[in-house]
DNA sequence: ACTTCTGTCTACCAATTGGTAGAGGACCGT
DNA sequence: ACGGTCCTCTACCAATTGGTAGACAGAAGT
């Protein structure tokens, strides 16, 4: 079956939300880009922000899926770690317009940062949880998990939605470098973890 | 002296844009906020993007001043790390709409991004050829030097910046909050970087 | 006194913005 | 055949957008 137009208008709107932005992208632009008029996209969404809010809510509970099916398997240790990087540079290389999203909706300022932290303050429980049980099995050096986590989250994503700053630096953004990329982040982050 | 209008300008644009972004601040917002007509501003630049270029440039020559005046001081090792890492939070704190101007500039799609790099290619050369050279001497844990500086980079910008993911973590955004997460931060690149 | 230059303003403008009202077609169950 | 619901459209609209033209005031040079 065809998706349906709401899916679409969703799909196109993460796509423009998550490289050009909320505000640089208007409601004649993403209808345009699907070939409809604007007044079709009204029908299902009350406003320009209630699009951008389903947007996040899909997002969100995208992310939080991949998670929950990672931390289903119940791994230990660094292995753990290293398989949710893993999944993360899967994620970033698939559809990298999702992480994107990530990154509009948390900047300073942002109105829909709510929306999004009800859906993941789940897994950054259970993130925190790990940490902490892996430090206490004595699996990892310890230290504060919640200061550690936000180390964790802020160079797994930087290293994967970064592009820019990889390009000024003189890296090569192919698919070669994502994996190489990927490599040296799970050597860095292993070297960081480790029990001393 | 009072400060100039052009000055003024500058000022309140890299506030606005960021923390709102580009494209969600007008002109007329803008010179509502300094209590002039937006006309004003197109007597000093010549459209509103090339406010945001000289606004780019400003800020980017700031922060390579920075980086240069610790390069300057060439300290050894782990505490050059260190080093940066603190005037990277003073900065943070004290300019956060600098740290977000950046991170508006180099997100994807991005227009004025080559404006950027060419302002920080130096210093990213500079960085690489800094750890490359600690590797050699020992110091550092051996590695890909430019795959090593991007995670130093997210990680550190990161930290930094991502108020908005911390305070979804439940992590307390204070002054004392700044102090601990930059402590935990320099104890995680350190197990990250020591030599085995 | 006259001119020139600098800075800020008022008065506009065409294009674009998000949003409303309602027409009309396609498909439905009856 | 027919009324209702679902969907997409045309036709508007008021507000806001970035930008232009030019008036006007003050200071400076001559």
């Amino acid at each position: 079956m065809a998706e349906s137009t709401r899916e679409r208008i969703l799909d196109a709107a993460l796509r423009a939300y998550g490289t050009d932005g909320f505000a640089a992208t208007s409601l004649d632009a993403l209808a345009a880009d699907l070939g409809i008029r604007k007044q079709t996209i009204l029908y299902y969404f009350p406003s320009k922000h209630a699009v951008f809010e389903a947007v996040v809510d899909r997002a969100a509970s995208d992310l939080v899926k991949v998670f929950e099916e990672e931390a289903a398997r119940g791994i230990d240790g660094l292995d753990q770690v290293e398989a949710i990087v893993k999944r993360v540079f899967r994620l970033a290389v698939r559809r990298p317009q999702l992480l994107g999203l990530i990154r509009e909706v948390t900047r300073p300022g942002s109105l829909s940062i709510d929306r999004l932290s009800a859906h993941t303050a789940p897994i950054f429980d259970r993130a925190r949880d790990f940490l902490q049980r892996e430090m206490d099995a004595g699996r990892m050096r310890s230290s504060n998990p919640e200061m550690l986590l936000l180390s964790l989250y802020s160079t797994v994503v930087g290293v994967a939605t970064e592009l820019e700053v990889q390009r000024a630096m003189g890296i090569s953004d192919s698919l070669r470098g994502a994996v190489a990329r990927r490599q040296e982040l799970i050597r860095f982050l292993r070297a960081a973890l480790e029990p001393a």
